[in-house]
DNA sequence: TGGTTTCTGTGCTGAGCGATACAGAAATGG
DNA sequence: CCATTTCTGTATCGCTCAGCACAGAAACCA
C-alpha cells in the first residue's frame, strides 16, 4: 500500500467525512475553501493534492452522502414488501433523518445547490441529476409493486413518484426552517393516508 | 415631488422590477452587484443610492415578489367559497406560475436562499418567515373552512397546512429542476385526490 | 547512506466580491 | 446669476475567494 514519498499526515475519509457535514450544513457556493481546511484539519494545499479542487471535493461529498444518509433509504425501499410499505418506510425514515440532533437538517441533495454561480452551473445540475435517480427509483419500486400485485395494473407510477418525491422535498425544506420531526410525522401520516387516493387518480 | 438636486435617470420600480427577476433567477447569495447593475441598466452608486445596499435590495425584490406573483394566491385563499376550492385553486396556480415560459422557475420565497454565507444567516431568517407566514395563512383558510362547516371540527389545520405547504415547497423544487405543467399537475391531482383522506387523519 | 518521491506548511497570486470617494452634471431656490 | 442639493460615471477601496509556488520534511528504494 505505502509506495515511495512521505505519508499522507491525515486520514482522508475522515476529512472527507467532515467535508460533506460542512457542504450538507452550508450548501456548496457558501462554503468557503476556508471552511473547508478548517473543518477537515488540514491546509489548503494538502485538500488539492488529496481530492483536485473544490468541485470534486464536493462530487466525493455527495457520494458519500448518498451511501451513508442515502444507504437506509434505497435498503428500505428493495427490502419492504409491498410498494406501500417502502414509501411508507422511506417517509418514516426521512421523516427522523431530516431531524437529526447532531446532523444539519433536511436532504443535502435537495438543499445544497438549489442555486450556483453561473461558472459553476456543473455543481447545480449534478445534484440535479441525482435528485432525478432517488425520484426514478421510486418509481421502479412502484412498478415493481404493480408486477408484484400489490399495487393495480394502470398505475401511473412515474406521477405518483412525482408526488411523494415532492412530499419528501418539502419536508426537507421544513426540516432545515426548523421543524421538528413531530411535525414532519404529521406531514408522513397525512401522505400516506392518501395512499389509496393517490395511486386511484384517473 | 422634485425637491433640489439632480433627478434620478432610471425608473427606479422598474430597476426593481429586474432585480427582484435576477434573485430569482440566480438565488441572493449567488447573484453578483455586477448582475444586478448589469441587469438594471445603472451602476453601482445609483443602485447604494436608491436601495441601500444587497440585501435591503434583496428585501425590496421579496415583497415585490410578494406583491405581484404572491397576491393572485392570498387572493384565490380568500374568494374561494370552500376550504378544499381554496387548496384546489393555490396548488392549480402555482403548477402554472412555476412553469411560466418568461419568468424564473419555481418560488422565489422558497428557492432564493436556502443557504447563505455565516454573514448574511438574517437574510435566509426573512425568507423563511416568509415562508413561515404563507403556511400560516393557508392554516387560517382552513380554520375558516372548520368555522363555516365545509371542513369537519376538530382538523389538525396546521398539520394539514403543513403537509399541502410540503407539496407546495416539492413543487418549486421540481420546476427548478424542468418539470413540466403537465407533471406539476399531476402531482396537484394527487395532493387534491387525497383531500378527504388529509383532512380526515385520527 | 544518498536519491527519489510525495506530502506539509507558509505565503502568495490574480480575480471578483460588496461597497465608496470623488468630481462633474443637472436639477432647485433665491 | 450663484449657492445648494442630489444624482451620475469613473475609478477605485479593502477583503475574500479558489487555487498554487516553493522549500522543507518524511517516507521509500538502492
Amino acid at each position: 500500500m505505502a509506495g515511495p514519498g512521505r505519508p499522507r499526515s491525515f486520514d482522508r475519509a475522515a476529512a472527507l467525512e467532515r467535508a460533506m457535514r460542512v457542504f450538507w450544513e452550508r450548501g456548496y457556493e457558501t462554503t468557503s475553501m476556508t471552511d473547508l481546511t478548517t473543518a477537515m484539519g488540514i491546509n489548503s494545499p494538502s485538500l488539492y493534492a488529496a481530492f483536485g479542487c473544490k468541485e470534486q471535493l464536493f462530487r466525493e461529498a455527495v457520494a458519500l452522502y448518498d451511501a451513508t444518509e442515502g444507504g437506509p433509504v434505497t435498503r428500505a425501499l428493495t427490502e419492504a414488501p409491498t410498494a406501500r410499505d417502502a414509501v411508507e418506510a422511506v417517509l418514516r425514515h426521512n421523516a427522523c433523518a431530516f431531524t437529526q440532533e447532531d446532523k444539519p437538517r433536511g436532504c443535502m441533495i435537495v438543499l445544497a445547490a438549489t442555486h450556483c454561480a453561473e461558472a459553476n452551473t456543473e455543481v447545480r445540475d449534478h445534484l440535479a441529476r441525482w435528485r432525478c435517480v432517488g425520484m426514478r427509483e421510486l418509481a421502479q419500486r412502484l412498478d415493481r409493486g404493480v408486477r408484484e400485485g400489490d399495487l393495480p395494473a394502470g398505475v401511473d407510477t412515474s406521477a405518483v413518484a412525482s408526488y411523494y418525491t415532492a412530499v419528501i422535498q418539502g419536508m426537507s425544506v421544513q426540516a432545515r426552517d426548523g421543524a421538528s420531526h413531530a411535525t414532519l410525522t404529521k406531514i408522513v401520516d397525512r401522505a400516506m393516508a392518501a395512499w389509496d387516493a393517490v395511486v386511484t387518480v384517473h
